[in-house]
DNA sequence: AAAATATAATCAATCGATTGATTTAATTTT
DNA sequence: AAAATTAAATCAATCGATTGATTATATTTT
């Protein structure tokens, strides 16, 4: 397990430095271009390997897709995971209410502040929109338990069943904000004359999106009956 | 000068049903796999016309994209134009929140209710995300001019700056919720377990989307000074 | 009106280029 | 030396584009 620091070119597992070059390459180009647009050429030579590792390490460039998924989805349960393991389902509307928020502000911040995570967003997007073996597992993985939770906390603060329509609907306007501001940042960037997406423009999105939760959990909250 | 009108089948502009075929069958097949998941072979065969017919009437497929987006953005000019013209710059407050709701629930008809135009939808959502030639006329032709208006409007029924960042931000944060829900349809609908987004589904989507455009404007509505 | 000509449109066949995948050989690591 | 990994070369398949031939329609000439 001692890992040798000296002359880590060499040694210090030189297959794993290509495998995960591989897969940064993967979820930066299939998120920026698309799965079918990208070429195995083009990820082997972004990731500075051979065309054939690809076939190597993940046995084909479908099986690199689902590797992408399988580390976008880890790598996002890190960022949700500790906020939602924290929900307490017996809390009170107060303290889901700030959950909630907590949550939605740390993923915005995921998707549009960490310049590595754009790409982890993006390709997830991208996967959103096709079916297939990958959306499955993106669903499966991280969407549903996500927003379930979501729907748990939301539930809480206004006083309605976490499963109803409104919850859930509501749920998703909310969430689908925040996706929408990662996929359509290109057209936000060039309507308010943005250079690029950075912290001061990050937090005027999330100013908008966290007065909107505010705003829902006061319009839609019920008296304690 | 003189147009024959009997028998339109054999006369009236033959090539014309062909070119409008590979019209509708490129924006249905950009739309649901993607440009370059899409071969020529297929929309080809879908518009019951020869490859060759492609270049003939378009230039290739990079020109049939174009001659997409033109036609989707006519469309959509139909769809939200009549209710863009009839606003009132000096209207009243409630007037104007009026005709911002009358446009988004209109647009979020027709980009979920409509059959034919879920097509269009998703070939623009698409387009959206990647740029290009297609994307900047998208942006001038359509998504600017729409988004100009409705700042407009949030402007006028909040009685803040259109211009300002909260407006223009809160815009597009409503306008994404609409967005959300054509693209992640397919994620909604799991969630929802509904088969398919029909008039009820719909109806609920747009009640939450309409309760949360009037929080907003409840939200940051300024006294008149 | 009839014949001749020009234009528009579609077709099957084929082009070179590129795709993902595979094979063979060389290199590195253990 | 054996195993693991990479590099280079090659594979069939498919891509978008183009070709020349053919048909249908419109226009002009006789």
């Amino acid at each position: 397990m001692a890992k040798q620091e000296f002359s880590k070119q060499t040694t210090a597992r030189a297959g794993e430095q290509t495998r995960l070059a591989l897969l940064m390459a993967g979820i930066r180009l299939f998120g920026t271009k698309g799965f079918e647009a990208t070429s195995t050429r083009e990820i082997a030579a972004a990731a500075n390997a051979n065309i054939a590792s690809i076939a190597y390490h993940f046995g084909g460039k479908e099986g690199l897709r689902l590797a992408c998924a399988e580390m976008v989805g880890s790598r996002i349960r890190e960022v949700v995971g500790p906020a939602l393991a924290a929900i307490d389902p017996k809390g009170d509307p107060a303290q889901a209410q700030m959950a909630f928020e907590r949550v939605i502000m740390g993923v915005t911040d995921f998707m549009l502040s960490q310049i590595d995570a754009r790409d982890i967003a993006s390709f997830m997007v991208r996967e959103m929109g096709s079916p297939g073996p990958v959306f499955d597992k993106v669903y499966v993985d991280f969407i549903l338990p996500v927003h379930k939770s979501l729907c748990t906390l939301l539930g809480l603060a206004t006083g309605h069943d976490p499963e109803s329509d409104l919850i859930r609907i509501g749920t998703f306007s909310i969430a689908g904000q925040v996706v929408y501001f990662r996929i359509g940042h290109a057209i936000v960037s060039r309507r308010m004359e943005w250079k690029s997406i950075e912290t001061g423009e990050v937090a005027a999105i999330k100013a908008v999106i966290l007065a909107n939760i505010r705003s829902f959990v006061e319009t839609h909250r019920k008296p304690v009956q």
